[in-house]
DNA sequence: TTGGAAAAATACTTTAATATCTCTTTCGAG
DNA sequence: CTCGAAAGAGATATTAAAGTATTTTTCCAA
């Protein structure tokens, strides 16, 4: 469904809404294991995530990631449509460049309620809802 | 969702199982415009799904592909599952490796929905069917 | 004021998916 | 028979994704 890069993005990114919290932030090393990913590779994700800010980092010494408050709200929509473009939302199952009601692939009419599924579960899903759920033990982000 | 692989497979099957009816065979390059694919791609991977009676095929002069009256039961499930695995069906939505209802990832809870319905489609989805809505110009393969 | 800790930048490598090419085998028609 | 049309087989090429490594910049704290 998801690129890797997209999900160790979406992995990290709610990692660190539930380390960095109160002014602390969240290092490289630390994320790879936390989120049980290649250090380097998480290490590139990240730095393009931060130039869009959707993470907030700090070089030097008690350097790291964090996220602002307003990152706090972001949804993983937003998230994947930007690393994996709006494929997901709007693409056709078996890969026709035009599908729509009026020139459908075989399997449009249902496919398109899984689309509407899908965009439904990402556009209800906070980064700091699912970071609390972590918090309580209810979700997990390895293994 | 799936790959390029395995949405040229199902487009190929249906478009053969609606061009080779009584006896008739459809050649690769008729498949391949019909389809909309690379031809020499498409080849190779019927040439595998031939190798695993997916299809039939037939050498020489008035050679070509077609589908036995048992393939026309096929359901996309089955050609899914063939070429790419069963990951789509019981796979995490975050990577992960063991995702499950004790030890879900943030979304597992509302994802596995999301699956269910793709199976559902999936294991619904007849051949034969779907070549009956090609030829009523319910659905198209291309473009 | 500088040494070291951290991310940023950038270059490079590996792997898997996708795509193409060339040669061989099969087989029907004339 | 044998010629040509078709798929089969296997080798090769290309591309994009995934992953790694190296150097540079920034900045805190002693």
């Amino acid at each position: 469904m998801f690129s890797k890069t997209c999900e160790y993005a979406i992995r990290a990114i709610i990692f660190i809404a539930q380390q960095a919290k109160d002014g602390k932030r969240v290092g490289i090393q630390t994320i790879a294991k936390g989120i049980d990913s290649p250090q380097y590779f998480i290490a590139k994700i990240l730095q393009d995530l931060s130039r869009k800010n959707f993470v907030q980092s700090a070089k030097g010494p008690n350097g790291g990631f964090y996220l602002s408050e307003q990152n706090l709200n972001l949804k993983l929509a937003d998230i994947v449509r930007e690393v994996d473009g709006n494929k997901l939302f709007d693409g056709c199952a078996l890969g026709l460049k035009e599908c729509s009601g009026e020139h459908p692939c075989p399997i449009h009419h249902q496919y398109k309620h899984v689309k509407e599924g899908v965009r439904q579960i990402l556009e209800t899903s906070v980064i700091r809802d699912m970071a609390d759920k972590l918090d309580e033990e209810l979700a997990f982000l390895k293994k």
